[in-house]
DNA sequence: AAAGGGCTCAACCGCAAGGAC
DNA sequence: GGTCCTTGCGGTTGAGCCCTT
């Protein structure tokens, strides 16, 4: 059988929301407040699933959304969250106030990735790239471990501070420790 | 001015997580 | 504990804009 579709797909539209739905849906929620996305459609009088009223809500209609350019402090946070975090768009959304993650995972796609690429440094693992030679005779002396090597080096103490302190951006200045 | 190729970004899709029953 | 339902996330797509020729 499969999953039942998320909404009635015969009924719905889709595509690009018009001005009339974008007001609708914003009237909507500042008289309701953000609940059940399910529901608010229909009792929002708009031929949207739930899923995708909820996206244009917060991608787009929000009013706390900064919107316009990535300035370099933003662009250099997105780059040090991405080489913590990895693709979680949205934990790196959380850092980064008044923006999206799928505004982040777009930018990043389009703008930062081929910045770190004419630099020679790979996006995904933040490392400089390979040459040409080493592609062709990789090092055979692989990692197999699985996960990190944790606790069994007693000389190197496990890394177990939170992102804040990895990421220097405690507000109280002094880059404390909150262990 | 027109064509076409590249780029951007809003929106969609499928899946997983988590809560309710 | 199992199933269903809803929400949230990340990857992908495609329409429209911009730039180059």
């Amino acid at each position: 059988m499969g999953r039942s579709p998320c909404c009635e797909k015969a009924h719905t539209n889709k595509g690009a929301w018009t001005k009339e739905e974008d007001d609708r849906l914003i009237a909507y929620i500042k008289a309701n407040g953000e609940g059940c996305w399910r529901s608010l459609p229909k009792a929002a009088g708009l031929l949207r699933c739930g899923k995708s009223c909820r996206l244009r809500w917060i991608n787009y209609l929000r009013p706390d959304l900064k919107r316009g350019n990535f300035s370099q402090e933003e662009d250099d946070l997105i780059i040090k969250l991405h080489s913590l975090l990895g693709n979680k768009w949205s934990l790196i959304a959380g850092r980064l106030p008044g923006r999206t993650d799928n505004e982040i995972k777009n930018y990043w796609n389009t703008h930062i990735r081929r910045k770190l690429l004419q630099r020679g440094i790979d996006p995904s693992t933040h490392r400089p790239m390979r040459t040409r030679a080493e592609e062709k005779c990789p090092d055979l002396n692989l990692e197999l471990r699985m996960s990190p090597p944790r606790h069994l080096d007693a000389r190197s103490p496990p890394q177990e501070k939170c992102l804040d302190c990895r990421l220097g951006s405690h507000g109280d200045g002094g880059g404390k420790d909150c262990r």
